[in-house]
DNA sequence: ACAGAAATAAAAATGC
DNA sequence: GCATTTTTATTTCTGT
């Protein structure tokens, strides 16, 4: 009987996984008519695309606190400036 | 003052796909969690995710896929065991 | 001056690995070209990659994982019709 | 026979690419190797990835001559100066 | 329709 | 050994 258990077990961790993948086409679907929108009202989508990696980014690569980091850039000779 | 118009659509539409975005992610994270759940409980990750991978495709394109797939291994003097 | 020396060892290194990563980008590229050229003669690039894909697994390990898929896709009731 | 031919063909290719990744994994090994020496000589492999991304980061994504992103760019009063 | 680029998913590896 | 991070592979999308 412990195998029947673990069987519903399963299915509904797969069930419950391909629900919220489900969601996740949705939204992707909503992001691309917000992509067909601006393309509607005369904005380049691939620079918009441009843009938003950008912003992405500055948020998560460039931002970081990393002493050591700028230790080794100056020791490279490199500008750590991203005033992005 | 278009030029401002424009400028604030544009913020509003890159606000909106990056707010899309960000829910994306959190499903995602949804995602990872029932995995890990999944894998708590003792089942393995790997294969559930094979399983979930082959009921996304439908029957008969998988078969498709398959025949040619032996066609080539056959061409190689492959093995192709399935034994399941 | 060990300082200097510290920046001119770590250029040195770090300038080693970026050849090396151009080396691996040029073999992709002629791997790119490869499949282009099976595509060219008429070959399917997709089953070309399972092909190679299984290439890789020794055999023994993919049947322990088959026989895992098996006793998953039963426990769902899944037809496994299979696929690689 | 022509099927003789194509299975030919078809091995030769696939040979062909299994070799180029057996030399890719070549130099992957050797770039683990350079990093092994920088620990070896006190630097943090860490901080070293992350100098390397940046690098990366600037000649691909940075270095873009783009007018229309920069106007973009104006309209959500964004900083494009990336001296890197 | 095809090539190229971007995003996502899967696999591997490193560090704790 | 697990868990996070990194790298690779596959899929998807866009522009030509």
């Amino acid at each position: 009987m412990s195998e029947a258990v673990a069987a519903d077990e399963l299915r509904l961790l797969i069930e419950r996984w391909e629900r919220l993948d489900e969601e996740k086409k949705g939204i992707a679907d909503d992001q691309k008519d917000v992509l067909s929108e601006a393309k509607a009202r005369g904005f380049c989508t691939k620079t918009i695309r441009k843009i938003i990696a950008r912003r992405k980014l500055e948020s998560h690569v460039l931002q970081e606190d990393d002493a050591l980091l700028a230790t080794y850039a100056a020791a490279l000779g490199m500008q750590l400036n991203f005033d992005l």
